[in-house]
DNA sequence: CTTAATGTTTAGTGAACACTAAACAAATGG
DNA sequence: CCATTTGTTTAGTGTTCACTAAACATTAAG
């Protein structure tokens, strides 16, 4: 495999996607412009849309490259038991919410909520992702109530259900400067709901 | 008192309000615009900035009509305990995000949590009214543990941060489709965890 | 009726928006 | 060297952005 045949790009591509990545987190997608994306990389405006074709492509790459990084519904359904799913997805959702040096929440948790009709598209695969880690979730769950591992009387659906809301508040507590460990105790406090968890009362 | 001096507004500005604030809930600050906003309400650009000042000012008072209708920080003070007051916080939570003929999710849950540097302070704005609810919320529960109603080992401060963690998952999930019902089973699991809250497992 | 006050409209401001045509630059293959 | 391929730049496109100056319209006070 020889090298490619014209004139070599002047740029790394990859840092380019991290550079527009912290905007994307940072800003938003309507909070940044391709002025914004073409100053921070060091590149002409031509350049990045032969490179990535629109704002929008430019995003969907970004948002890849940004779940690849983090627990998704494979690392869910993989997980030992459904609490253990749950444990590990709030550990790395704090994790990923309070990392030092990055920009805090979670771009899929707390991205593109309230947007315009015209990325109205956009927001809608942000949503498919929620909720396809809320299914991935209930699958999980719903597969230790068959196996007994939780009792016949769960609600699959219902308790799923609760820890992505847990999440993506999560993402919210953290954009408001709440520390890792706040939320450690915020995560142990809805583990306490886990059916069967222990309540150190009566 | 009589009658202003010059001429009568064409339209009327609650109106206005109320047509400005389905917007601003629907699309976000961001996402809608001042011609999106006079083609809505029927009248000139400069009408509007008459009638508001700015952009951003009428955001603002959109805003406070829009958190006059809903429990706020006196309402958590004022509950008969701080279990009552996480309850109804979260009863009206539901109720507000799932409002049949409203858009779905909360303006200040959901609000503004990305957004550009020049927006930076309407968002420091809606982080300060989150913030506010959840200090009205702890001060409510240490109360109750200073009263000897809920255990002295409580945390109060992460019980607080808990349950706004909750509501504001619940804006995400009603953004995303989720009923009212689904939202009370969610309610009902995070109230689990209350200090002393029954467990259904051993 | 005149004056003052207030709200309206038309018609615009300059700036920023996402995006692109066209020419130039650098690389490989023959 | 020449042709081809690819990425670059400059210099724009038309549209939309939030916002406003100035003239007109309607009201009440004197």
């Amino acid at each position: 495999m020889a090298r490619a045949r014209g004139r070599q790009p002047t740029f790394d591509r990859d840092e380019a996607l991290e550079t527009a990545l912290d905007l994307f987190w940072r800003h938003g997608y309507d909070g940044v412009s391709i002025a914004d994306l073409t100053k921070a990389i060091g590149i002409a405006a031509a350049s990045l849309y032969h490179a990535f074709g629109s704002k929008a492509d430019l995003y969907r790459e970004v948002l890849r490259h940004y779940r690849s990084v983090r627990i998704g519904a494979k690392e869910i359904a993989d997980a030992t038991s459904s609490y253990d799913a749950v444990r590990q997805m709030l550990d790395r959702g704090i994790a990923a919410v309070t990392m030092p040096g990055k920009p805090l929440g979670c771009m899929v948790s707390s991205g593109m909520l309230m947007t315009s009709e015209e990325n109205a598209d956009l927001a809608a695969e942000l949503k498919a992702i929620r909720t396809a880690s809320r299914k991935a979730l209930e699958r999980r769950i719903a597969r230790d109530i068959k196996e007994g591992i939780l009792p016949a009387t769960t609600n699959a659906a219902a308790l799923a259900r609760f820890y992505m809301t847990v999440l993506q508040g999560l993402s919210v507590q953290a954009l408001d400067g709440a520390s890792a460990a706040e939320l450690r105790l915020v995560a142990a406090s809805a583990l306490r709901a886990w059916p069967g968890a222990p309540s150190d009362l009566l």
